[in-house]
Parts: C-alpha cells; structure tokens; sequence
DNA sequence: TCGAGTCAAGAGCAGTGCTCTCTTTTCTTT
DNA sequence: AAAGAAAAGAGAGCACTGCTCTTGACTCGA
C-alpha cells in the first residue's frame, strides 16, 4: 500500500519500475492510436521487444492495465481541468467556468480514446475499482469548487426550497459538499456536468454530423454558445 | 432496394428470413447479456446449433451483425420516445417533453448495453455507415418537434440575437428544422439533448456513485427534477 | 558461495474473426 | 422427370487474442 518512495535500491527493482513505465507509455500509445478494445498484452510485448508472457510478470493482467490507463485518464483530464480553471482570477466564477469547459473539451478532442475509456461506455466485464474514484471526481470538484466559492461570497443564486425526495436524493453529494452550496445550485451543478459531458460525447461520438458544422471554429463557437448558457443556469453570468 | 414485399416464395427463402431472424434476434440477447464487445459470430453460431462458417451466408461480417444492433437499437429507443411522447396532448409541451425524457432513460436503464452501443464510445475500427443517420435522429426530432409546435403557436420564448458564427454553426440543423424555429430555440434544444443523454450517461455508465442515492425511487426523482430546470430553459413551464 | 527469489522465454489451451474448399440440398430450366 | 445452377452447410485452417504453466537463466543478500 505504500506508495513509489524514493530512488528504488538494488539494479533489478530500477528495471522493475523502468520496465513497468515502458509497458504503460506503450499501451498508451496504442490506446491513443486504436482504442481500449484493441489494446493488446501481446502487440505491448512486441513493441518493447519481450514476449506476451512476460509482460505479466509487471501487469497482473489486462484488466489491471486498463485500470491503470483510465487513472491516468483521470488524473490527466483532471489535472488539465483544474489548471484551466486557475488561469482566471478566483472570483472570475464564469471565467473558470468556461475555462474548465473548454479545457476539458479541448483534451477530449486532443485524447478522443482517452476520453471514451472514461466517459463512453463501460468495459464490459471490467467493474472499475475503488483507486479510481478519487480521480474520476477531480473534474466534478472544480465545478463545485466554483459554486462553493460564489456561495461564501454571497454571490450564488439563491436557495430554491426542493422537493424532499429530490433533495434526498443528493445527499452524497450534499454531504461530500459540506453544506455550504445550497441543493438547488448542486443540482444545477450535476446539471451543468451532465450538459458539459453530453455536449462533449454527443461531438466526440458523431452525433454532431448533419447538426453543427464540422469546421473546428464553428464547433468551438457551438461549444462555447452552450457552455455560457449553462453559467447563466448556474447563476455565473447575467443574462 | 425493395424492401421484404409480401410472403418469400421459396422455401428457400422462407428458411433464409427466418434463420437471418434468429441470427438477429440471439445477437440481441448476447448484446443485452454480455455487451458489444462480447459479440461473437462463434457464440451466436453456436447456440443456433449452426457451424460458424454457415453464420458467414447470412451476414457478412461482425460489423453488418453490429450495425443491425445499432439500427435496431436507435428504431426501439426512437419510437420509444415517440410514444411516451404521443401520450400527452399535442399542446402539452411540458409533459410531451418529460414523458420523452422519462421514455428514454427507461429504455436505457431497461437495455444499458443497447443504449452503451448507440450513445457509448464508438465500437474502434467500426463506421457507422448511412443507413444508421435516420434512425439515430428519430429522438432528437421528437424533441425538435416539440419546440416546432411550440413556435408555430406562438408560445415559444422570444428568438434572441446570436453572434454570427454561431448562427451560423447550426446551419445544417436549422436546414433541416426548416426554418420555424429560432436559433436561440434550436441551440437551447441541442443543450436538453445534451444535457438528456448526459444525465442518462452518467447514471449508466457509473458516475453517480457518492453524488445520487442509488435507489430507484430517488434516482427517478432526481431525473425528473433535472429534466423539469432543463424544461424551464426551453420555455415549456413557468420558472 | 550458495540458496532464495525473480524473470524471460516457450509451449500450450481455449477462444476469436474470417476464408477456403468440399459436399449436400434446393431450386430452376430444359 | 432429368440435368444444371445456385445456395447452404460442414470442416479445416490461418492469424490473432488473453492467459497459464514449466523450464532454465539470472540477480541478490546472507
């Protein structure tokens, strides 16, 4: 359970951690190239030059291997996520907002099978451990980050009284929130998430075709169009 | 090009539609057991009692076996949609537009892998060739046509302003509206998609986990609450 | 130095999509 | 009704996959 500590001692665990990063990068690579399904131990092998079976002496198997590209896609998108957002000054709530958005898209554009690992459908067969969760929720984070802060600037909507059951059924959220953001802005939150993803997933995966020009500009403007109308749901922008 | 007129002659080809049935008909449920990836000709062939060499005179690769999924999937969900729609009267945009939502989150939840392999990742290395366009566009026309009667009567929000480039970004979206619905309207109904299919997406796929209580009961409540802001955004029910 | 631990390599199993050939069945034409 | 053409089934085979097991070589620490 202990993580990477300091330079690894004696010559073979060097090569241990060495060779492990060169099995990774690789299946990034072809992840990037060919997509999840067609990520392949043995293809892995022989690009590094080794053969299909010793690769498991590094990787307990394939699903162990996905699970770690999609960390890593996580932590990625989050990252980039949380860097976009902090290029705008803090109380600049619709600035981060739009720059998360656009961060994000523009990494989903940049890493399309990335994003599919994460976003898309499921692996099938493959339930997606408990290391992934903290990641996964690094995007969402900075969404909420936003709306706490507008909150305890005052700045937020005001609380809308919900229905019981409707604010019932965020109390995960809720709680892992804190309490400061009221249940009505939360939920617009998981509304603009919903919107931010669907946005993204519905031009990633061609559902934009015959919708939305194709031309890169055009399909910014589009993107950028929704995502300010989603602040000004969310109580970020004026009218 | 005609399509399956009267009854096939032959026994021939009585036998050649029936098997082609059965080929489809155990594809779907190997779809709805194990997922697309999982698809296998072999599997499918052998639990037609067939070799699967013979599968090959029927259909011709994996991918035409995928595409009748995917087709067969989109008709299912679209008139799905289209009858939860039509349940409502045709001046109630609010519930037409609910009932739709409510239509296709409950096919999705009731067929998680058919609605993966349509709004999903796209299967890597597979095209969606042309025949899928019409179908994929039945549930969003159900949506748009909402909005038409909506303007037509005279009820839809006032057509705002739109910087140019992104007038101009739905060009072919509002070719095919045909012109009643303004900009504003059709850009407003492209975020409920979004935002609809987002919402399914992520309690699908499992980004829900700690954010909505898992019950059935408050997972619905939630969705319709989210539905109902988005219904606000299109001008179908008072804030 | 020597035993323990580690690792690459190879063979092998069961599965996949798909193609090819060969035989059998069915339909059509004479 | 017989003969030829078309369609379908069966089986072998190719190249690929994930994964396991065994074997022999290497490295490390006592």
């Amino acid at each position: 359970m202990s993580v990477a500590h300091a330079a690894p001692r004696t010559a073979r665990e060097r090569a241990r951690v060495e060779i492990t990063g060169e099995i990774l990068s690789t299946a990034r690579q072809h992840l990037a190239r060919d997509g999840a399904a067609a990520l392949s131990l043995r293809a892995i092998a022989r690009d590094l030059g080794m053969v299909s079976s010793a690769v498991y002496r590094y990787v307990p198997n394939r699903d162990a291997l996905l699970t770690m590209l999609i960390i890593d896609a996580y932590e990625t998108i989050g990252s980039t996520a949380e860097r976009a957002a902090a290029n705008c000054d803090r109380s600049d709530y619709l600035g981060r907002f739009l720059s998360c958005c656009g961060g994000v898209r523009d990494w989903a554009l940049a890493n399309p099978h990335e994003y599919a690992l994460i976003y898309g459908s499921p692996v099938p067969g493959y339930a997606a451990p408990a290391e992934t969760i903290a990641p996964a929720a690094r995007v969402p984070i900075v969404l909420l980050s936003i709306l706490a802060d507008q909150t305890t600037d005052g700045s937020a909507l005001p609380g809308v009284l919900l229905d019981p059951d409707v604010e019932q059924s965020i109390a995960p959220l809720r709680e892992f929130a804190g309490g400061q953001v009221s249940g009505d802005l939360l939920l617009r939150g998981l509304a603009s998430w919903a919107t931010l993803l669907g946005t993204v997933s519905l031009e990633l995966f061609g559902h934009l075709h015959n919708v939305v020009v194709e031309e890169p500009a055009e399909r910014a403007a589009f993107f950028d169009h929704q995502m300010r109308r989603v602040a000004i749901g969310l109580g970020l922008a004026g009218n």
